[in-house]
DNA sequence: TATTGTTATACTCTATAACTATA
DNA sequence: TATAGTTATAGAGTATAACAATA
């Protein structure tokens, strides 16, 4: 018992001094998603989605008609990987599958009506956590955070 | 042919406008990851590790003598998932179990010199990696983003 | 020949629950 | 009763390879 609380003591509150990870920036990049990731389900009324189920719903209500390739790259995943994604929007109803004339090999995608409520309602909760998450930065360092991690990944467009 | 160009243009470059998902700060936080995932493998030479077995190595030689437990706290993964890293850093000959006078329950980490070795080329491949990702940033860009990550984790310390 | 959507497959990563031996 | 390490297991998540239909 003894043992086991000095132990407990060498519990570093926050950022440990002796913690070579905390110095790279991927894995406070990996760290700091997981505050968001661990609450994405959680956050949801309803018919919860997992991030991926998500991003492709947003994808298709900002951009109706965008064929699952063309989604897949945005998302920078597979295209095999979307299949199951797809289904499982079109299982539940928010969106639907068309041809596309003048190429009988493409599909594009369309979302329903209740598929636009569901992103919308879907993306209300999904901003109101992440106010809550940032709430311990300034606006202005939540805005700075933002656009930083934005011209990390402009610069490297199209390497994922 | 036409219609796949008129696709194909709208393959907008970088962050694009019709992309409610660059709002979000966590998506932009995951895809940000990956930009240090996708080539965390092929930067190292020899034998290379993937993120939790570094992870771990790090942790042991930066504090020797460490729990599985309290690893498994500090890398915010559970003691059961820790079990198979700790089998391949043993058998790799870069780690030892060591029992503990006082509590037959516990058995302590400590780095080999071989370990500790690979801990320090693997940080060093790294650390140049990320360097090269990081070039598109400015050097206080980079110093700003490291210290917004932190202050972030820090804020939440101990809810993952 | 190349591309779209698809299936099959396998591998990584992680969490939950339960067990054992200790405390 | 609680904790440390472990095992078994199952579920996400993702990638690779191959296929049929079409370009």
């Amino acid at each position: 018992m003894e043992r086991a609380a000095w132990r407990r003591d060498n519990d570093v509150p926050g950022i440990a001094e002796d913690n070579p990870l905390d110095a790279l920036v991927g894995y406070n990049l990996k760290r700091s998603y997981m505050l968001f990731r661990s609450t994405f389900l959680s956050v949801q009324q309803d018919t919860p989605i997992p991030p991926r189920v998500f991003s492709a719903l947003a994808i298709v209500v900002a951009q109706p008609g965008v064929t699952q390739s063309n989604l897949a790259r945005t998302l920078g995943i597979e295209r095999s990987g979307l299949v199951a994604i797809i289904d499982e929007l079109q299982r539940s109803g928010w969106l639907e599958r068309a041809p596309v004339p003048g190429d009988r090999r493409v599909q594009a995608l369309f979302p329903t009506p209740a598929g636009k409520a569901k992103f919308t309602e879907t993306r209300s909760a999904l901003e109101h956590n992440e106010t809550e998450i940032l709430s311990v930065l300034t606006p202005s360092e939540t805005k700075s955070l933002l656009a930083l991690l934005q011209k990390l990944r402009a610069a490297h467009a199209g390497e994922e």
